[in-house]
DNA sequence: CCATCAGGTTAACGACCGCTAACCTCCCTG
DNA sequence: CAGGGAGGTTAGCGGTCGTTAACCTGATGG
């Protein structure tokens, strides 16, 4: 967990407005005036940063798949000869991570992904195939009554749950970021437990 | 369930593809002219229909909350006197029943609310809180030990499970129908299990 | 000390989009 | 057999939006 102290680019300043704004209004209903707005400059300012608001649109959804799925890999590399099923927790828990700390990128993953122009769409569509393939594959070695297609399907419902995040109420809503993790993972494994039986 | 047999108005093809269109493109991404193509006439011929673009939004989120709320009213109304756990396992087999059969209508259901007038939007909201707060206090009889905001967030939580059949392949993937929908309840089952331990 | 360049600005263009206007054509009914 | 309304059509207006062009400015480094 490396983090960050050095204040943030303005790049990334706009790709984290720009998020905000999408995941609010949709990719269509916000102009790149706004997006210029909300960093204090205005409008075709942001062509000195990208090469279009598609180019934006772009560069979030292939970082989230990307992260998503860096970020899992790690997960299973680190946990060698663990148990499966202290694997799939720790795939939970990056997925709740993610979903509570970014939930405007959360929102755009599984939104805006028609948006993209081809080549881009194929990129992140097949980095979030990775991601699910390896979550089925560990899934399947914790209950392996279950099929592969029965695997894959509670996998996407699973995703469905923890992704529902941003209808939580606003951060601050009573369990806290802690409680609210720890139901959300109760409810998973309880999800996929229910599934395999 | 009183089926019908007559040929859909109008209206209501109108109604039908402006659903799959907005749900696949977006509000904002799709014109008055391709809703029209869609059912064969083009363009401004919508307007002898509707009000504008926006109404045909409202009439779909109006309708999809409503239908929701009539349907979880009517399964309680029946219910007297079965156990809670049968109840909450009726409103979870009617909210199946309404994801996997208007696939397009649950994905503008949570997706597109805010691009609706401030008077639609404000009724949209309501119903959807009547719905939800009908599931909390089932969801309370069955598990007494959860709060309030924990069992909302649960209830949100599966919701998002239960809503997450636009992304578990076209209809004819693998378990079928009424595989998926047993797998569904099952996984709602126990997410819900899981939150009241 | 001047050249360069990163990073802004405003003006404006072209495309698109929602909607209205004006008109046409059946079909039904008195 | 008028005639009127339901349900279309095409043309076009007004506004918005993404993008480009042309220009400006302050820091920086040889």
């Amino acid at each position: 967990m490396a983090t960050r102290t050095d204040a943030p680019t303005r790049r990334e300043q706009i790709l984290k407005e720009a998020a905000r704004l999408f995941a609010e209004r949709g990719f269509h209903g916000v102009g790149v005036d706004e997006i210029g707005a909300a960093v204090g400059i205005s409008g075709p300012g942001l062509y000195r940063h990208f090469a279009g608001k598609d180019a934006m649109l772009a560069e979030l959804l292939v970082g989230i798949s990307g992260q998503l799925l860096t970020g899992a890999k790690r997960r299973l590399q680190e946990a060698d000869g663990v148990p499966a099923a202290t694997v799939l927790d720790s795939l939970i828990e990056g997925h709740i991570d993610f979903a509570l700390d970014d939930r405007p990128l959360i929102t755009l993953h599984d939104r805006e992904l028609d948006r993209l122009r081809d080549t881009d769409r194929k990129l992140v569509r097949q980095l979030q195939r990775q991601y699910v393939e390896l979550w089925v594959e560990v899934v399947r070695t914790v209950y392996p009554g279950l099929t592969e297609p029965t695997a894959r399907s509670a996998v996407h419902s699973v995703f469905g749950l923890l992704n529902s995040t941003p209808h939580l109420g606003r951060p601050g809503s009573l369990p806290g970021r802690a409680g609210t993790a720890a139901l959300l993972h109760r409810m998973a494994r309880g999800a996929f437990a229910a599934a395999g039986a």
